[in-house]
DNA sequence: AAGTGGTCTAGACCACAGG
DNA sequence: CTGTGGTCTAGACCACTTC
């Protein structure tokens, strides 16, 4: 039944570990390379001298480091070829990834439909000319009098029956496409740079011309990456830190 | 050997699978109130008429979305009442992290040995008076004559021994803690801001004084949360851009 | 000592992909 | 068709926590 021995094993371990860190050295020493495949679960069987259950454990180990996928029918495929500590950030809501309190509230100051221009082609990643509701406002927290941040949220024309949802109930825009249209979000990319607050900026936000301020600008996807909805908030420097913590998310294992 | 039924189920389901939802749902609906403990394996065989095995894989799955631990000798336990949706950033490296290509390089111009003031104790997460070896530099990607930040790497006095190191390897500093020392870094902290840059960083990084900057501190911490170094990177407004991007962990679960 | 989850075996049938 | 991984059973022993 034991068909292979660690030499002076650092503690004990179960045997589907010691497999597991077989394969992870036969995967990383390019034994096995990226893009074949890895022997089937019958034959690793037999080579470790374990149960199908113990082999199957040990992959599972294998796919949870991303190193390898399976497929019903074809095999165990070899996909990357060192243990990569990943390092994430998990964040239980949308509310978490912007970081604002609860109770931020945007306060409208203008809505109207626009066309895109070249320049916001990028941003909004459509063709010139296409039609968006854009809204402009301050967003508050509590009672501060001084905003938190002046923001523009761009909405794709099909969307725009939200238009007269946006301030009273004080919900997030993307929550409201989100329920009136049925869509739900499966991605968010931000984007986060340094801008100088000038002009009518700096006036709304009440800052000296040219102060420095922290702009974020956020898209929304749904399924097939299609825009919900693209925020541009910036953020008067003093006002706003985006904080962020990644951790490790496995043991050295080895 | 079959205890429970599923009306018209949608499509077919392996039961693992039924378990687990009938566990979703009676979790959620408080059924199984957070922080209680849910039955054991052997009881929720009985109930659903399913093997060991089959309750097991239910409860993994509950256990990889969070909502239970497990704890041997104890049981099984209620975390979260509901299946959030959770949206991750997930990164290979802390290269990635970084966001630096692969060729950045720090160029540094001081490296001293100073005790920690007051206004550094946040910062460093330190009490005043503590030793630390600081290195400041410009960074500059590949063959660019402008550095794409000024960086200022604050490091613990018990790992000043790499300061030799820091530089001609073009290695990270991180990476020569972790090597010289046998730290691993476990996680790292994150906070972005906006800054005006003055002085000596401003003429270091050839813009013009008060223009505006992306700051990036970063902590590097390993076990126990020790900090390993502390990194404050300031980049040209228009040199830097960081960005990021969420996905959700799992579909709607019905 | 009793009961929990953690590991493991030996077997089985199924759904899917490929020749 | 053959062989793959996906699911499932029945049973066993172990390590750990609690009483």
């Amino acid at each position: 039944m034991e068909g292979f021995k660690e030499t002076a094993v650092v503690g004990k371990q179960p045997s589907y570990a010691l497999v597991a860190q077989s394969l992870i050295n036969d995967i990383s020493s390019g034994f096995y390379a990226v893009n074949s495949l890895l022997p089937t679960e019958f034959d690793l069987c037999k080579q470790f001298g374990v149960s199908r259950h113990t082999v199957r454990e040990a992959i599972r180990k294998l796919k949870e480091m991303g190193l390898v996928t399976r497929q019903q029918g074809v095999g165990t495929i070899v996909k990357s070829s060192k243990a990569i500590t990943r390092y994430t950030q998990s964040m239980g809501s949308v509310q978490d990834l912007l970081q604002y309190a609860q109770e931020t509230k945007l306060r409208a100051v203008k809505k109207e439909i626009i066309e895109a221009t070249d320049s916001m082609c990028t941003l909004l990643k459509c063709k010139a000319g296409e039609k968006w509701l854009v809204v402009e406002g301050n967003r508050y927290i509590g009672e501060e009098k001084l905003p938190l941040a002046f923001t523009t949220v761009y909405i794709p024309i099909r969307y725009s029956g939200v238009k007269d949802l946006i301030g009273p109930s004080g919900e997030p825009i993307y929550l409201l496409i989100e329920k009136s249209y049925g869509e739900h979000i499966t991605e968010v990319q931000q984007d986060i740079s340094a801008v100088s607050i000038t002009g009518k900026m700096a006036n709304s936000l009440s800052v000296t011309p040219g102060s420095p301020g922290l702009c974020l600008i956020r898209r929304y996807l749904g399924v097939n990456d299609k825009v919900l909805e693209v925020a541009v908030n910036v953020h008067p420097a003093e006002r706003f830190v985006y904080s962020m913590s990644f951790r490790r998310e496995w043991e050295t294992e080895g």
